[in-house]
DNA sequence: AACCATACGGACCATCGGTCCGCTTAGCAA
DNA sequence: TTGCTAAGCGGACCGATGGTCCGTATGGTT
């Protein structure tokens, strides 16, 4: 075997310790403000527990964060439209903007906490490799756009943590809002789509 | 009087910090790495000046970072195109990014440092403001671009610091090639980019 | 029951931003 | 030049934090 089964008192600490963190992260202003101690309290669990499991803070919010965005990136894998592989590329690159969007509003705490993870910037983290490569291939299938690499990384930029929390909390721009300014904007990057024939290329 | 003239000795102390912070940031692989210790010690001054002097870390990047940056300003507000408020309100906005890129190229460790800074995310810092608010008025006046708010932040998105350090650093994107893909997506966003007379709106 | 790999937990450590306060000195006035 | 004082200096010190270490406890197995 490749490896041993979870010991029963290591699979409830670590879900306990998952619980807390979430709760904790949810409910402070900032992820700053959540230390790990905090968390090894909240769980009842000692903080060498903590760190064992996850290696350090960054790997507790890795945790975190993929476990919730796990049935998006299913849903992007292998759903249907709109996020799926068998939508049209100008579809799907509106559905996974929105769908960015929608997951770091509705994980505003998470999503901040891992951008702003101290460790190397969030360019460097798994998740947002994944994001761009998905975006930059579907792009490249859209006729007009021959190098969707620096626009993927444009339009990821435009649904970072901190910029959604900037617009949701300090601007109080209502979630509503922001997903049509979303799509109006992406709509203005993409040719033609009101999806009639024409396009805004000659020849 | 409002103010008393600066002693001869912390004018002195100012401009060593200044420089020793300038230079180990330049150094410095990331801006974590440099404490206010390293600051001091490399300035040959102790703590307690430099934290009268700045109040607090975030004070000593941000003076470092306006000293730099106001030529630019300057330039914006005041110098001709394509640059100034002179100018054609398309031109200006790809002037303003091409210009907000450029300095983002030749201030990496800085921009890094000043949008990282721990304490708040860069949309709380008064330079994001004068740069949003700039943008967004010259957006307005373009006759198709109702509504620039959302618009101005998501531009100002694909220039941000960790972005240019990702692809500059990890991808090795040459700065020409960053300059020439962030026109030609601004010329996406924005419409009619030929600057021929035609307007995407009827009326 | 006995054994031991696994896991626990909290004392401990190093580092960092930031504060405090006794000492020094620049600048001014006589 | 001398003397005075406010401004400035600097580094010991502090509290918080991420992360480590290791003696102890316990789940699982034979």
């Amino acid at each position: 075997m490749v490896q041993r089964k979870e010991r029963a008192d290591a699979l409830r600490n670590r879900q306990a310790v998952l619980a807390a963190a979430d709760g904790l992260f949810a409910r402070s202003p900032s992820p700053r403000s959540v230390s790990m101690d905090d968390v090894a309290a909240a769980a009842g669990v000692g903080k060498g527990t903590l760190f064992r499991r996850f290696g350090d803070r960054t790997g507790l919010i890795r945790a975190l964060y993929e476990a919730r965005i796990q049935p998006l990136r299913d849903a992007v894998e292998s759903g249907p439209p709109p996020l799926g592989p068998s939508t049209q590329p100008h579809d799907r690159v509106e559905g996974l903007l929105d769908a960015a969007l929608g997951f770091k509003l509705d994980n505003r705490h998470l999503a901040l906490a891992l951008e702003e993870v101290g460790s190397g910037s969030p360019y460097q983290a798994a998740h947002y490799t994944w994001w761009h490569r998905t975006l930059q291939e579907t792009l490249e299938r859209i006729p007009s756009v021959a190098d969707g690499e620096f626009i993927a990384h444009a339009l990821l930029a435009a649904t970072r943590a901190d910029l959604v929390e900037h617009l949701a909390g300090q601007e109080h721009m209502t979630a509503e809002r922001m997903r049509s300014e979303l799509a109006a904007y992406v709509s203005r990057v993409l040719p033609s789509a009101s999806g009639s024939g024409k396009n805004g290329e000659s020849s």
